[in-house]
DNA sequence: TCCATTAACTTAGTATTCTAAGTATATCGG
DNA sequence: CCGATATACTTAGAATACTAAGTTAATGGA
């Protein structure tokens, strides 16, 4: 059964109690799950922020400033800041090639790569506490549910895109 | 079927594919969710953050400062600083009682009481968009895994507390 | 070939949020 | 009734993220 469409000129309707709000829960599931990831992390000098940085390069060293960007979610301002600190702390090098010198090459230091193996964990660690009590298949439910939503706001982000664009 | 405590130092293990992390998915569901809801609120001049201490005031006025940051999930310094900008913008009072002279007490303006028809069936219709394609039933589920994870979570940052409390 | 456009990154300025520490007021045990 | 503690709020300073507007380098028609 599929959701009609509200009246949201009837008070009764046009109210998304904040504890029933997906906005809202995803707030607090992120906030929650970053704090006890940092507080984690933070025992190795490394920020849940600069963290999730590191996550993507584990997976993929040597991409580009603008590739890394683009995978761990954030703008590029955002990733100048945060690869300043890690380059500072010693956990990666940037590299530019005369092939196309405006691109920048992210590698991982020796130290970093070391610190996989105790900080790549934790995460999996704070799932773990995050999914208590919870069947695999529930875990599954859930990933694939905000998934959905994901999707549907991204659509909804691309339309919006698309109408600004005939207007520029 | 409840799942068995993973092995960390297993390498196929102790990975949580970022685009499975529920820590991932949540941050990713709030950003979107929340840009979407401030394109639209700052068509009246109000930014994402503050239309949620006004979602609280619209169902709670005249409570004290502490008493909306506990409500709005926020820390004390945080609602300063928003509340400054509400004030500013005048959307909101603040009223010191004789009674306790520490306490504040905020109240909606007229102003901010007539946005209410307005602003607040923001809310529900990006949820609406979020949620497009789900049956009534998926949103409950969603809704209640998603709370499951906040009090697994809250569960063990009170476990760190406590710990921290009998180490102070 | 050269100029306009696009791409990759940087800088500047702002908003939001936090922690830690400070001030003022109230309360409670001796 | 007074000093220690607790409560309510504020200030200061930092981290994280954003948008808008640069800079530099590559590319693609006319």
């Amino acid at each position: 059964m599929v959701k009609k469409t509200k009246d949201y000129r009837n008070p009764a309707e046009y109210y998304t109690d904040p504890e029933n709000s997906i906005g809202y829960l995803a707030r607090v599931v992120f906030r929650s799950f970053s704090r006890l990831l940092e507080r984690r992390t933070l025992t190795h000098d490394v920020s849940a922020g600069q963290w999730r940085f590191l996550r993507q390069l584990w997976r993929e060293d040597g991409i580009t400033q603008r590739e890394l960007s683009q995978r761990v979610g954030m703008r590029e301002p955002t990733t100048v800041v945060a690869l300043k600190g890690l380059e500072k702390a010693g956990l990666i090098t940037r590299k530019k090639t005369t092939d196309d010198r405006r691109k920048t090459f992210i590698h991982l230091t020796p130290h970093a790569k070391k610190l996989e193996l105790v900080l790549a964990p934790m995460n999996a660690e704070i799932h773990e506490i995050a999914t208590k009590g919870m069947s695999d298949e529930e875990v599954e439910v859930l990933q694939g549910l905000m998934r959905r939503v994901i999707e549907n706001l991204a659509d909804e982000t691309r339309k919006l895109a698309v109408l600004s664009d005939i207007k520029a």
